[in-house]
Formats: C-alpha cells, structure tokens, sequence
RNA sequence: GUGAAUGUAGCUCAGCUGGUUAGAGCGCUGGAUUGUGGUUCCAGAGGUCGCCGGUUCGAACCCGGUCUUUCACCCCA
C-alpha cells in the first residue's frame, strides 16, 4: 500500500455529518451577533509579522506560524546571521508573513487602515480560522475557529452588558449550561496596588486561579516563591478567600480597596454592568472571580470567561476591554470591547453532551434512479421542473443494477426514490418508493409532487 | 518548551514467557434477489504489525532511535 497521506498535527478534516453541526454552531452565533447590530468582516488569513509580533506576548511570538519568504530566500541573508544558530534574527531576514493568531489584532489593523470609511461606534463580527503552533491536546487545535464581536469607538459599559447579553442568548439557544466568570483589571490593578506590588500583578492572579487545586498554603507557598512577602502575602489573604454572592464581593472589595482610586473605578465598573444585568433575565450564571487574569497583555477593564458547566474543556469563550486597542498602530484613544466564541470548543461540548438537533444530511429530498441513457434523459425534465419548484432532486449518475443505486439512497439518508422504467413511461406514471416506510406506490406527476412536499 | 502514554486490515481492537501461514467484529466487494435499500444467509478481497537500526537460530512481541496520535504542565478558544 501507499504511504498513507496526512495532514499537519493539531489540524482536522470535517466529514459532511460534522460540517452540518459545525454550521449550526455558525449559524447560531451569527444570528445573534446580527441580532445586535453587528456587521461582518474578514481579514486575510496572513497578516505581516510586523503587525502580529510583539502584540501576545513572548510566548504568542514563539506561538506564531511564520510563513517564509517566496523565493531563493536564503540568498541575500548575511553570512553571520546564517551561522549564528539564532533563530530570531534569521526568521526576520527569511520570513515576512504569519498567520494569524486571533481576530483581535487583525481587526484593531483593520480599523485603523479602514478608519475613514467606518464609522463609530463600529459594530463588527467575524468568523474565520485562526492559527497557533500549540501543542494540541485535549480541546486544543493547532487550526480553529473564532467567532468574534467587537465594538470598538464607544467607552460606555452599555457595550459589555450587551455582550453579556450575547453570550446568555447564544448559549442559550445552543442549550450549553455555562457559567460566565468577570473580573475587572482596574480591580486587579487595585489590589496590586493595595499590596505594593504592581508589576506582580500576574503571579499573584496565576497563583491565586490554583486556589480551588492546590489549596491555600500551596498558593502562598507559590506567592512567596514569586519574590512576594510573607507580610503581602498576608494583606492578600482576605482578597484570596473572597467569597458569597457577586454583591457580597464586591461589599468586601470595596473595603480592601478603599485607598485605592484604581480600583474603586473597577468596582464602579462591575457595578454598573451587574445592576444593568438585573433587569435583563439573564439565564446563564455571571460570576466575578478575582482569579481571571486572561489576556493581561491589552485588557484594560473588563474580563470575560465562559467555561461550560458540564464538560471539563478549559473555556469556550473569552475576552474583554481593551482601552487602547488601536494605539500600537498609530490610532489613540479608541477604546475596544469585544469576546470570542471557540467554535471548535463548543463543538466538542455539544458533542459530548449529544446536545446537536437532528438535522438530516441529506440534502437531497428524491433520488431518481437511471435505467439508461433513454430513461435518464426523460427523468432530467422532470427533474427541472422539480428544482424550479424548490425541491432538491438528484439523478444517479450511472445505470447500474438498482441494488446499488437504492443502497446508495439509503446511505445518504435520501427520503424518496423514484423509479422511471420502460413501463413508467409508457403510461405517464412515476414510481415512488418512501424509504422511511419502505411503501412504493405508482402516481401521476401532480400526486407525486403532492407526496414528496 | 517540559513530562508521560500510544501505534497490528478502511474502522474498533485481540494476539500467551519471542516460535512456522498474524486473527475477530464492523465496514467493503460479489452472490442468494438481472426493477428495490435498511434485516438475514453464503463467499471473497484486504496487513513489509508506524519507520530505521540492534539483540536473537528466529521479533508484532525485547532494546535504541525517530515519527505519529493522545494526555498532563505552561498558556489559551
């Protein structure tokens, strides 16, 4: 046998079955988004290095698939850079391009290029693939979809609630118990503050996230490990059992933060957008987790999380306010909010959980079968005048023995076969056979059409 | 990037302490049924046991390497 064929680690093929429901996750989330107001866009699947690099962090840069030159590429790289093993240096001379890594950089690109023929407050969703060389593993692809939604000119929390609104109804109709976690990053900020520790922001989130894990001496062990004090550790401990309702926190938030401004604008913040939540009926739980600390490297102010309740698959949609989302490319003070849907995620969760409708494959609704070239060309007017009426109609291709092409029906899940032989013809009839009930009955055109609707 | 596990027919897997010709179920092809699928019965095709090397009289099985897939950590959707 041939070497078997494959195709590059952490990426998929998707049979018919499972494009159906990947296109119902689709369709869901994007008749939402435009429920809402928002507009499509793309991008281009390679962006310039110089546009991705530097905006997810060292780790992003290294999680980048660069894409090199076209060319003899190596021919004008200086010798010294050919030989001096850094890797860095010669990807700048031979690559170029990447691909893209999120929706959120390629879009903050997009609204500074395309600022004049926007208009603010933008309102965009976007769907498309993103890349990331990852070790794949459990929920995790090196190739795979977000469902973005942005609003980016507008400062009003108005923005966040309305996505918390998004996430409750998408789910929602996807039928996916999840539990949506916020945090603020004035809040976090706060705290470091509070602390003395601005710059250890990120350990101490890190570490405090292990608390349900580990427990909390293994946390502080892991604080002090960080370089924090025993005495900061101490000050941190009523901020790492925080607990109750959302209210609750917030009351004992409010307390530890007291001094600082920072951090009181937080809490403002989550105020806000819980109280304008009340009036809502929002289904699904929100929950503030001080513990959130994703994306830290753009967030600005609020942080989301969605992380199914019954699945154990790390979170399925992310994202948050992103201040000066716009600035590293030469645009100030346009603020952003925006989240993303794994598609890919809540495709593994729906499957898990069985949650997908029946929905047949089949797009035909009647398969007429060929008897020969005679036949098959007086089923072809029939056809069109079937299609002309909306009904999907196929012809089989070939005139083999009927066992093979009724098999072939079945097999794609086809209701209807029809069945036009010398006999048919003669009398203007049409043999139709249902495959669910396995009856077949000899009608005229009308009563067959009447049948098939 | 770190640490583990895995790889036998198209698919899911069995294969004893190393022993001749590597098995099953499902699927596939053909037939029972030349105008009837899904059920049943009969027959058949299909494997350099991931790849390379080593140990051995002899390797699917033991050893080394390599690749693949999966899982955990880091990080993330």
């Amino acid at each position: 046998m041939a070497q078997k064929p494959s195709i590059p680690k952490g990426t998929r093929d998707f049979l018919p079955h499972e494009m159906v429901n990947r296109n119902y996750i689709f369709d869901t989330v994007r008749k939402v988004f435009q429920k809402y107001g928002y507009l499509p866009i793309e991008t281009p699947a390679m962006e310039n290095l110089s546009t991705l690099l530097g905006k997810y962090g060292d780790e992003g840069d290294k999680l980048l698939f660069k894409i090199l030159n076209s060319g003899d590429y190596l021919r004008d790289v200086n010798d010294d850079v050919l030989t001096s093993r850094d890797s860095f240096k010669l990807m700048s001379e031979i690559s170029e391009k990447g691909l893209r890594y999120d929706l959120t950089v390629p879009f903050a690109r997009f609204v500074v290029q395309h600022q004049n023929e926007i208009v603010l407050p933008f309102k965009r969703y976007q769907i498309q693939p993103v890349w990331r060389a990852d070790r794949p593993q459990k929920g995790r692809y090196r190739e795979f979809f977000q469902c973005d939604v942005d609003v980016v000119g507008s400062n009003s929390l108005l923005n966040e609630v309305e996505l918390i609104q998004i996430v409750d109804e998408v789910y929602k109709q996807l039928n996916i118990r999840v539990v949506l976690k916020f945090n603020n990053r004035k809040i976090l900020s706060g705290i470091a503050e509070i602390i003395g520790v601005p710059d250890k922001i990120v350990d101490i989130t890190v570490a405090i996230d292990k608390l349900d894990k580990i427990g909390i001496e293994k946390v502080n062990e892991e604080l002090e490990l960080k370089g924090i004090s025993k005495e900061k550790i101490g000050k941190l401990q009523p901020i790492i059992l925080l607990s109750g309702s959302n209210s609750d926190k917030i009351e004992q938030l409010k307390q530890i933060l007291a001094q600082s401004i920072i951090g009181l604008r937080g809490i403002e913040e989550i105020s806000a957008i819980i109280l304008a939540l009340k009036s809502l009926d929002i289904v699904i739980d929100v929950e503030l987790d001080l513990t959130l600390a994703r994306g830290l490297n753009y967030y600005t102010g609020a942080i989301f999380e969605v992380k199914a309740k019954d699945v154990e698959i790390g979170s399925i949609t992310g994202g948050g306010r992103y201040d000066d989302l716009t600035g590293v490319f030469g645009l100030k003070d346009v603020s952003g909010v925006g989240i993303s849907f794994g598609a890919d995620r809540i495709y593994d969760v729906m499957n898990q959980l069985n949650l997908f409708p029946l929905q047949s494959e089949a797009t035909t609704k009647v398969l007429f079968a060929n008897f020969g070239e005679k036949e098959a060309f007086y089923c072809l007017k029939i056809m069109k005048e079937m299609r002309n009426c909306g009904i999907n109609v196929e012809l089989y291709p070939d005139s083999v023995k009927m066992k093979k092409q009724m098999n072939y029906a079945d097999k794609k899940g086809i209701p209807f076969v029809v069945m036009i032989g010398e006999n048919e013809m003669i009398e203007s009839k049409i043999s139709v056979k249902n495959m669910i009930t396995g009856e077949q009955k000899l009608v005229c055109f009308d009563e067959f059409i009447d049948l098939v609707k």
